[in-house]
Order: C-alpha cells, then structure tokens, then sequence
DNA sequence: GCCGTTTTCGGCCCGACTGTTTTCAGTCG
C-alpha cells in the first residue's frame, strides 16, 4: 500500500498536470508542483497532521493544505475529480508521447474527440490531423514515431545500463574534449535513467557532434545543433550530447546535473542576489560573468558550499546548505569492507579464492563470505559443507595478513521470521546476513511481524536486500517500514543497501526514514561474481541519495568497531 | 498558489531546438 505522502502527492502532481492541460495559470501550476514534491519529502504522514500542520510543510499554503483536508477525510480532492470530468485522465496519459505536450493533446481531445493513445493512432490512420492549426506533415511524423517508441520501450534503463553506456561515449569523444563527463540522472545516481547526458567542454563543438552522431550505436538523430544533439541508441536510452565553452564549465556542469526542481531553486537564490544564473555562467544584472570554471565557484557565490550530486533534488539540501549543515556523505573511499557475498559453493559463479583475492585488491579491510543457508532448498547446502568452507577460510586467510576473511551465511527469512539452524550452530559464524526470498505476499501486519522476528533473533546482523523489490519486475513487499526501522535501531540490526542495479535495497527514500530512527547500514555488493563487487559505487550512490554519513554505516568503521557491533547485537 | 532582510502585492529560472511560423509557440530538460 502506498504511504499516504505519496498518494496525496500525486494528486496534486494530476491537479498540476490537468490544469496545464486546460490551460491553467503557469504559476499556479508550478506551485502545485513544488508542493507536491514537498509533500512526497514531507517526513511526517499527511494523513495524520491537521490543517495547522499540513501548513507546516514547505510549499504548502492555506489553499493545498485545505485539498490535503480534504483528502484526509475522503480519499480523494474534489478540484481534481472536477478536472478529471472535463478531461479524461487518458488524455493526461498523451503527453508521456514525446513531443506531444499539454497543448497539443487538448486541441487533439476538444477538435478531434481523442482521447487515448489508440484513438489518437485511429486518427493518424484517417488522416484526420490534416489542416489541424499547428500540426503538419512532420507533426505527424513525430507523432506517429513517438506512439511507437512509447510502446517498445519501458522508457528508463537500470543505472548499470545507463552507467556503461555512458564511459563508453565518455572514452570515446575524451580526446575531442578539453573536458567531458556524464551529468544528468546519472551523475545524480538516480536508480533509472530515461536520458544520459553527456557534457563536454570545447571552443570547436563540430568535430565532437560529429563523431559523436557516428558512434556505432547510435540508431536516429533526433536533433542536432552547434550546443545540443540529441541521438536514440539500441542500447536503450536516449543520449544528450551538450557541448559548453571551456570558460562555462561550472556552471554547465551545474546545469546539465539537474535536478531540474533543484536548478529552479539554485536560479531562484540567483536572482534574489540580483543575479543571472544559466549554463553559461554566473552573471550580473548588466550581463558581467563573475564565475562559471567549477561548480564550487557557482554555488560559494549564492553562499553555499558545493553540493554532492545525488543530493540535488531539492530534498532540503538547499536548506541545509544555507545553514552549512549539508551531511559528509559516504564514499566509495569509505568502503573498509563487503558484508553479503557468494561463492561457487551456492549460486556464485567464482570460487572462494577469485572472490578474495578481488576483496584484496579492492584495498579493503575485511570481507564476509556468505553463501546461502539449507532453508533455501535449490542450493543443497549442509552443515558439513559450510564447516568445509570455514576450513577453507581458515587456511586461506594466512596468505592475507591485512584482509580479514569473516565466515558467514545468509539466512533465508521464512513466512514466521524464523531462520535457518539452531542458535548452537549460528553462533558458530562471524556474522549473519538474513533476508526475505519467498513468501513476498503477506499482507502488510504479517510482512511486519516477520521482519521484526528477524531483528529480535541475536544472530541476525543484517537484513538483506530488505523490500525484495526489483526493479522494473517485482513489487516491494508491503510492510510497515516505520515499525520494522525501530526494532532494527532497537536490537543493533543493520539494514542493508544492496548495490545490485536492479536491486539498490534499502531505496533511497526508505534509507531516510530509517535514518530518523537511528538505524545502521551496511552497503553490500551482494557479488555472485569478481565482476559484480563493482557495484559497489551504485550502492554508495543510493547511500548518498538517502544522506548517509561514515557513521551511519557499519562496513565503513574499522574491524575493531564493527566487531564491537556484532557482539552487542541483541534479541 | 506561494511567499517576503527591499514586497501582504507582484513577482515567480532559463535556454535550445523544432516545426510551422512570416515573428513565434510548443516542447523539453
């Protein structure tokens, strides 16, 4: 079920949308905008603040917190039930054609009756769009095209997909540029990307357009200028390909990286400084460039220190970045160990030995090997052969004096909250990772109680890949995820952030909330091959999105003080 | 519709590209 934050937040987002499409106020549009972004950020839950305290959240006036009332007492805000009569909510669902706007779907609803992406196609095929006001031959055209690209493509791409594609074009265009670097969606580390933008610095931008347009996976041009071309891969997503002055380099960087909510924001202070902000630079009023070489100097000129990408979507950092109060996010860097790891003797496709000797070279500290446990049936593990394995271990760690090999498992999280093994044999390992494989349908109250088992048992260090979510092909399980947050910062249980592309588990938005609550975490690459401890930096990213410090997360502290929370965890 | 160390009224981010336009609206990010 949905948190009341993010059904409300939608309704105002449809009230935005709807009002666009019928031709509302632009101002009065944004408004809602901004508020129902608030609203989805808004820690506390909508459905349990009155009047008073729904004023209380950013962006929200006596006018929208009267609709969140509103929604309170009926499930629904009636300016929007009002809209929604007089314009089907599918013709909403044809702006998501590209280049179809508001304006264009609602002269094609009131002069041609059409209403859904079917009877929009029915209408092409009739030739009914001919001699409409502002549609010609190539209107059409891109209609047509956009229809078909709609249906074909799930439109975003894992940030694995996005983050390959994106080093390839890098590398590729690197000795065109003076500088070049992805931005965008992808710089921020969102869990999707729709488009990767690329941005490169240089005062001749044909040479780079050029073989940017012939690189071997690039399938259309969809447009193409001096500053901006834009192409489709078969790869996937659509690529961005902005070229800037060296001088505007800050500031483009700054640009180009979005978020589009907290670019608004940035521009805002700018100009409340009397100043101009664009990808060109930091100007004043009579057209003077003060600063634009790094984005430091952009953002110490609006009286801020820089901001980290992935916290860039005006979640409050801009406040906090007023105040000097922005967190020392987690990095890569701050990795010491991996805590949730597999081997061949389970489904790893390398063997113990492979996956070590990566952990060494990635410099780390310790690293936890943890095959899964008997419960879950299809891996055939036994007592006998996990004891061999700790042998192994054993032997294998006096050829790394400076990498601690921890010997664990990961638990499988049964329908009642009980684990594989008796305490006897669990208390044999290092530590345990305990996750939910199976069983992903209970409803909310039993989902809740199974978790809260998991915290409440001492062998239990870690909750894996909490919601099970992924991405794009399975739901998150429904649980009560405040309550599941308290037992874990109750009993010294960690949550996991898994870097798996398709996982990023814990989410973002769950990982604050949990924070509220003084839980621990512990960013795990989950790797089932030397390949994917690479995902590290995917998981770090999520960690960032969610304002994680050092502090908040176990794997980065040395042994001494990780071993100390393993041995203080509690029932 | 929101908001206020210039304002309780009058502002509200900024630019690129396309297509259908004879000077600009719509879309996108």
């Amino acid at each position: 079920m949905a948190r009341a934050n993010d059904e409300a937040a939608a309704l105002i987002q449809e009230l935005a949308d709807l009002l666009s499409i019928t031709g509302g106020d632009a101002f009065k549009i944004r408004a809602y905008e901004k508020a129902a972004r608030a609203i989805a950020g808004y820690p506390e839950d909508v459905s349990g603040l009155n009047l008073t305290g729904l004023k209380k959240i950013p962006a929200v006036g006596e006018a929208i917190a009267k609709k969140l009332v509103d929604y309170n007492e009926t499930g629904t805000i009636r300016q929007v039930e009002e809209l929604r009569a007089q314009v089907p909510s599918s013709v909403r669902a044809l702006t998501a054609i590209p280049t179809l706007g508001p304006k264009k779907a609602l002269l094609l609803y009131q002069r041609l009756g059409v209403a859904t992406v079917d009877e929009l196609e029915a209408a092409l095929d009739e030739g009914r769009l001919h001699g409409l006001k502002g549609f010609g031959p190539k209107s059409e055209e891109n209609i047509r095209h956009g229809i078909e690209l709609l249906r074909q493509t799930g439109d975003r791409v894992l940030i694995g997909t996005a983050a390959a594609l994106a080093d390839e074009i890098v590398a590729a265009l690197a000795p065109l540029a003076e500088r070049i670097t992805h931005a965008g969606s992808l710089r921020r580390m969102r869990e999707t990307i729709g488009d990767v933008d690329v941005l490169a610095a240089s005062a001749d931008p044909r040479p780079l357009m050029e073989a940017f347009t012939a690189l071997p996976f690039v399938t259309e041009v969809i447009a193409g200028g001096d500053k901006k071309t834009s192409v489709r891969t078969y790869r996937g997503p659509q690529v961005d390909l902005r070229v800037v002055p060296p001088e505007s380099w800050g500031a483009a960087l700054q640009y180009f990286t979005g978020s589009q909510a907290h670019n608004i924001r940035t521009r805002e202070i700018a100009v409340k400084a009397k100043l101009k902000l664009s990808e060109y630079g930091l100007f004043t009023a009579s057209g003077e460039l003060i600063v634009s070489e790094t984005e430091e100097e952009v953002y110490e000129r609006l009286g801020m220190p820089w901001i980290p990408p992935a916290l860039r979507e005006d979640g409050g950092e801009i406040e906090a970045a007023l105040a000097d109060a922005l967190p020392d996010l987690v990095t890569v860097e701050h990795i010491k160990g991996d805590l949730h790891t597999h081997t061949d003797l389970t489904d790893g496709r390398a063997t113990l030995e492979e996956m070590v000797r990566t952990a060494a070279e990635r410099g780390l500290a310790y690293y936890a090997v943890t095959d899964h446990a008997p419960d879950l049936a299809m891996h055939q593990m036994t007592d006998a052969k996990m004891l061999a394995q700790r042998e192994r271990i054993r032997a294998l760690q006096k050829e790394y004096p400076d990498l601690a090999i921890l010997h664990g498992s990961e638990l499988n999280i049964g329908p009642d909250g009980s684990v594989d093994w008796d305490a006897d044999f669990l208390s044999g390992f290092d530590m345990c990772v305990a996750s939910v494989h199976s069983h992903f349908n209970q409803d909310q109250a039993e989902m809740t109680r199974r978790f809260i088992t998991a915290c409440e048992n001492p062998h239990v260090h870690v909750i894996g890949h909490p919601t099970a979510r992924l991405i794009g092909r399975r739901a998150p399980v429904d649980a009560d995820w405040d309550e599941v947050f308290r037992a874990a910062a109750r009993t010294g249980t960690a949550m996991e952030v898994n870097c798996f592309p398709d996982r990023l588990d814990l989410p973002a938005d769950l990982i604050r909330r949990a924070l509220r609550f003084g839980v621990k975490f512990s960013i795990d690459t989950d790797a089932h091959s030397v390949a994917d401890q690479r995902n590290i930096r995917f998981g770090v990213g999520t960690a960032q999105r969610g304002w994680l410090t050092p502090d908040d997360v176990i794997n980065t502290w040395p042994l001494p003080r990780l071993r100390e929370f393993l041995a203080a965890k509690k029932g």
